[in-house]
DNA sequence: GTTGATCTTATTTCTC
DNA sequence: GAGAAATAAGATCAAC
């Protein structure tokens, strides 16, 4: 049981939004795909200078996990806070 | 083996300059993240405003598509051009 | 440029293949949906007993988050001393 | 506040319940994830084999629906029988 | 060229 | 039912 009928209609006003809204993600997305590129270079000249790519990762990684870590073990003790309230 | 002996073969510069990279690295990952949130954030107000959010992801990666397909189409027209041209 | 016609033709071995990995398929869905019904039906159970159903997920949570890091810190361990040989 | 303070108030008996709990839920966690495991080597499979995974895959999906939208015309059937009835 | 790995996207699941 | 979180899927890219 689709939905098709809706909205067939589209007024001039959200098709103008719906315009908007997606030249804005794309401009959005290009952002990011020039960050990714960025990223990527930084890897690159890591690696021409002679570090081990997949460890340099490795390390992020790990770095972003413990920093989720000390968020988590925060969320962990609000759970068990509010276990013991209600 | 203890850990020392990983960090060992590591000469102060190049020390300095892992320390640099992931930093870097780091900062180009917040700011990608940043976008990421921006772009959720726009479909998200997109939802709210009544459209429906996976055919706004299909139409944009349709146009991404698009793009490329020209982009690979110029590049062959160019191959061509060129062995005319050689 | 889509691959549609490498193959418009199947051979009745590999029809007859086909149906059988799909069956089979559907009906390891089957049991996976089966044992999904069952977690669910022992968190309801453990609910109805007083406990607190987010807590317990976040118990279970944890100690499969441990296990894992066991492991990966033995993954990374490997990877270390593949880039001392290296 | 101290750790003890959260176990203080259940009871051996609860703990008890909380352990079977715990183990049994794991258990059924571990199956569900052999059963996907076992799903993933089919589809290696039918990918060795030759098959298209990704429309494998559709296939399921779009049978899977069917019988979905079978269920939900019987329902639908019977509540109207059922009004007719009342 | 095929597997592995990573990163993103999509779908499902759970909670409120 | 709406929003958040977990899981699964797909796409992409490197390495062997």
């Amino acid at each position: 049981m689709t939905e098709a009928s809706i909205t067939d209609t589209i007024t001039p006003a959200s098709q103008e939004k719906l315009k908007q809204t997606i030249a804005a993600i794309e401009r959005l997305e290009e952002d990011k795909a020039g960050i990714s590129a960025d990223i990527a270079a930084k890897y690159a000249e890591a690696k021409a200078f002679g570090f081990d790519v997949g460890i340099l990762r490795e390390i992020i990684k790990r770095r972003k996990k413990d920093r989720q870590e000390i968020e988590e073990k925060e969320m962990l003790l609000d759970t068990y806070l509010a276990a013991l309230d209600g």
